[in-house]
DNA sequence: ATCAGATACATAGTATAACAATGTATTTTG
DNA sequence: CAAAATACATTGTTATACTATGTATCTGAT
């Protein structure tokens, strides 16, 4: 048996799961890479490589699901803020929708 | 925008999410491959490819989590049924209780 | 009787996404 | 003053779902 197990199904579990997140918190508000990883970490006991999300929000932006804009700070490194687009809110819609019915299907099939 | 987004997406989730509904079918049941596609088809409205499903029952046998033997059919192709195994069981258990974590912390970011 | 579609297994090649490792640069804290 | 935290980013690796394809048997409709 492979200890490992466990751990690479989490990891995979991640794969699409981290997209859902994401949008979801960038509903209503907006937030740069760094803070959006370390809010995520807060809210949802999931560690986001910072290898992860920033191809992540690139990937969205390719697809015109979420916009951003570098904010000059007064002191330190400028930050990239990203915030949810109207299309991005509409495919956000559905993805919540899709979600609540492939849980409602796991917790049927599950107990 | 890309307008295959949401199926894109939707493949991506099933990615972690097939091993789970798989792992939860056969419990308490066995079933051969063919049954299962046809079985979570049903109850999930998840559509498994065929070429998704036998990897992953392989896997899952390579790591000790399902058994499989062979049953001779009176006429047809023989079956071969999955089983869900001890070990298997266990880690069962624990994706079954990080997915409601899991869930859990997407419906508090979602609303 | 024949042929299409369903049943039942399987593999090879492709695409996608998470992650570790690495890199740059600045700011804060001990 | 050095280490850790902040803030961005890319490259290469790995794992998994899917399409396409292949084999073989059985059933139902014309």
């Amino acid at each position: 048996m492979d200890a490992d197990f466990f751990p690479k199904w989490k990891s995979q579990v991640k794969k699409g799961t981290l997209t859902l997140i994401a949008l979801n918190t960038l509903k209503g508000q907006e937030y740069y890479g760094y803070e959006l990883i370390e809010h995520i970490k807060r809210n949802t006991e999931l560690e986001i490589a910072e290898g992860t999300l920033y191809p992540l929000m690139n990937r969205l932006k390719k697809e015109g699901l979420v916009s951003s804009k570098w904010i000059e700070q007064e002191s330190g490194i400028p930050r990239k803020y990203y915030a949810l687009t109207k299309a991005g809110e509409q495919v956000l819609t559905e993805m919540n929708q899709y979600w609540k019915e492939l849980d409602k299907s796991i917790q049927k099939i599950s107990r």
